[in-house]
DNA sequence: CTTCTCACA
DNA sequence: TGTGAGAA
């Protein structure tokens, strides 16, 4: 049978187009994010795998865990709808957004601090 | 080329 | 969060 799904692909051409290594698909799939069919014991991936692995390269980019990037496609899944899908991204993108502005802060106090240091330090030079 | 497992940064 | 290596 297996459907009218396009061409297939192995894990070293899908790594390679991705910019990845088969050793971090291999390592993806073991944390349950991907889930490639089997020709025999070989892995084939579909069009739709790639696109999922995308999406956890986005996840990535924006600074999201495994973790938290399996818990959103796993819902992704279960969900035809994509409500509870798409409360969680906004949950996520939210807290994400908020933690690098607190780090943001953080970084301008502590530059703030070594301006002060520097002023203090160049005016020490000056009186000598 | 692919698989798996174990160790390691 | 991945990588390297060895063996099949």
């Amino acid at each position: 049978m297996i459907v009218a799904d396009g061409a297939l692909h192995g894990i070293q051409e899908v790594a390679t187009t991705l910019g990845l290594t088969h050793r971090t698909l291999r390592f993806y799939e073991d944390r349950g994010l991907v889930a490639p069919q089997r020709v025999g014991s070989t892995r084939v991936y579909t069009k739709r795998d790639v696109a999922r692995l995308q999406l956890i390269q986005r996840g990535k980019r924006l600074g999201f865990s495994i973790r938290e990037i399996k818990d959103f496609l796993d819902l992704y899944d279960a969900d035809p709808e994509h409500i509870e899908q798409a409360r969680l991204l906004l949950a996520g993108v939210e807290k994400r957004a908020a933690d690098l502005h607190k780090q943001r802060d953080a970084l301008d106090e502590t530059i703030t601090e070594l301006e002060q240091l520097q002023r203090e330090v160049r005016a020490w030079i000056e009186g000598h």
